[in-house]
DNA sequence: CTTAGCACTCACGCTATTAGAGTGCTAACT
DNA sequence: AGTTAGCACTCTAATAGCGTGAGTGCTAAG
């Protein structure tokens, strides 16, 4: 639906308004707030049809108007006009960043740390999946007669270990076997084409020697697995009482402790390099319809591999906050990709 | 202070109901709910003489009393008696954590969860630090022609891994002297020998070759120094809303994002083997003195390695949740141990 | 189509009142 | 001495009543 140019306005108005003040806003003071040449009866006329036409809401007859989700909707597609980072932040931003390096999740959490703060939301970060990602290192290091650490290197510079025991005392011959087993079946194959049907026909292969191996060989299969999961980061959840009250923000909380929605809902809403916006009830999930998710992908040489994500309330300042996150998604991309190349 | 038997009961007893109702207790609910073969009026007195003794407290003076911060302390010390977990729940909770097994943060993750569920708070624990450890294992794994992992392995299984750039081409001549100085100066001693002189000393014997390897081994010095530092790990946050009211659960949130305040107080505070109660202002940080604190070290190899610590409210239930917490450490420390020898 | 004017609505803050829980004190009792 | 019944007293929490004021929708005139 295609307002009028005054009815745009004066919803774009009430948005930033109410975004900026947190109170419903009235004709009069819109009118002040955004100096048309007409009176305030005028509109109110208008913003009587904004209502009716479902872009704004009245809490009660006698207050002011605030935006409906479709009006947020009309306002983010159509009238917003983005707010680029002043150049000296975004500095300061990539100052902070530079210091860290090493493991993408440790990079996630800084990043989701300096957004948090400059957001006033709680942050969710994806850690980088990629499906072509192969098997690139793998290590068997004795710690005691019985048990080993296993540590397994990706491609895409995934680094996952774990400590193993055997029945049997590690020796020469049985970790010459696993070296041998490794490097001929593991080395150079996607971490997805390792399931247990694999191990098993490999540890039937073996014969005599299948029983000794084969816990290292289980422990291996779990690393692979490991691997392809993605893992879920939270940054910034005292934010969350910032905006809804104690009953929504214990439930908020209690549903982001499991990562699996927020991950299905990246991997259903994934588009390539814009900037997507759930408002309010546009999401699936009851807990957060009150809520506003904005998020955003980040690429790792040149492909998509995970995504960092807003939550905070349907009144998010939209205009600041998307071009916030989208640059920081890139930083993130960038410094991802640098730990990989040349 | 010795206080006689009845003063104690009637102490035991409004505590007790406190923790389990949180209403301020009167004399009357407290009469029926200890039955005691006297009247109301006895009660009354006591309870007031208890007041002047600085054991109750009233939030105003038509309520019932509560008890003090001194009231609690002494029935921590002298009246309680423990209430052991029942058997199938210690079963239960030996079954949810024998599935995960790999690195003790994890491990701490996950006993942090379950106990964050079991007893309503907030959960904290440290991860295993031990002074004695030492450098077991270098890597260095090629990931460009400029980039490399290096990883590194303690004695007291502790990986830590990093990816590090060089401005020289990674040749076969650059690793053969990274690993001969990995051996030589590095494997087998301790982290906390690692330090940025002996990162110099080292740079300036190897001549010509300082430049091209010196970014790896200042790697190696921070990789040494991560596998020295505990991390302070935090489960079970939304617990904070449960007690503390809006405004209060936020600044505890924020508190607790910064690890050290807690990790020193484990340190202060350290007993071998005791659990350790702190009772509101017991301790010295501000945002922490209206709750309680329960913390008890778990042991790897029978060494003191880290603590687990229950952050609630004051009238957390004392009786039930020490035990429980002690149960857990030593879980976490058996399994810890588990994974380091035979 | 715009605007001044006006009656109307309804949340919010204030005060007054009430009910009830719990106390401390006194005086009688054992 | 310690215990107990009785009672006046205190103070909170809940409820109701009452202006106040911001904001509206409608009407009628410009």
């Amino acid at each position: 639906m295609q307002l009028s140019e005054r009815k745009e306005k004066i919803l774009a108005a009430v948005v930033e308004h109410y975004i900026a003040t947190g109170e419903p806003v009235g004709s009069k003071t819109l009118l002040e707030f955004m100096k048309m040449p007409v009176s305030s009866a005028t509109v109110r006329n208008e913003m009587a049809e904004l209502s009716r036409l479902g872009f704004l809401e009245q809490p009660h007859t006698s207050a002011g108007r605030i935006p409906s989700q479709q009006g947020y909707r009309y306002y983010v597609d159509r009238l917003m006009n983005r707010y680029e980072m002043p150049l000296n932040e975004k500095r300061l931003i990539e100052a902070k960043l530079s210091t860290v390096s090493g493991e993408p999740q440790q990079i996630l959490e800084q990043a989701g740390q300096v957004l948090a703060e400059l957001t006033n939301c709680a942050v969710v970060s994806t850690t980088p999946s990629d499906e072509n990602a192969v098997i690139r290192k793998i290590e068997l290091v004795p710690l005691g007669v019985h048990t080993a650490m296993i540590i397994m290197l990706t491609s895409s510079g995934i680094l996952k270990s774990r400590v193993c025991r055997t029945d049997a005392a590690l020796n020469m011959d049985i970790m010459e076997t696993f070296y041998n087993v490794a490097s001929q079946h593991f080395i150079g194959k996607a971490a997805a084409e390792v399931s247990t049907a694999l191990i098993q026909t490999l540890a039937l292969s073996l014969g005599a020697k299948a029983l000794e191996i084969s816990p290292l060989l289980v422990t291996l299969a779990d690393l692979a697995q490991m691997t392809e999961q993605t893992q879920l980061i939270l940054e910034g959840q005292s934010n969350l009482l910032n905006y809804s009250d104690y009953q929504n923000a214990y439930e908020l909380m209690e549903f982001l402790r499991n990562s699996d929605p927020i991950t299905s809902l990246f991997l259903t809403h994934r588009q390539k390099g814009e900037t997507g916006v759930l408002i309010g009830k546009e999401n699936r999930f009851r807990e957060l319809q009150d809520s506003s998710l904005i998020f955003s992908g980040y690429s790792v040489g040149g492909k998509d591999s995970g995504t960092l994500g807003l939550i905070g309330p349907t009144r998010i300042d939209y205009a600041r906050l998307i071009p916030s996150l989208k640059y920081l998604t890139e930083i993130v991309g960038s410094i991802l990709s640098d730990n990989l190349e040349d």
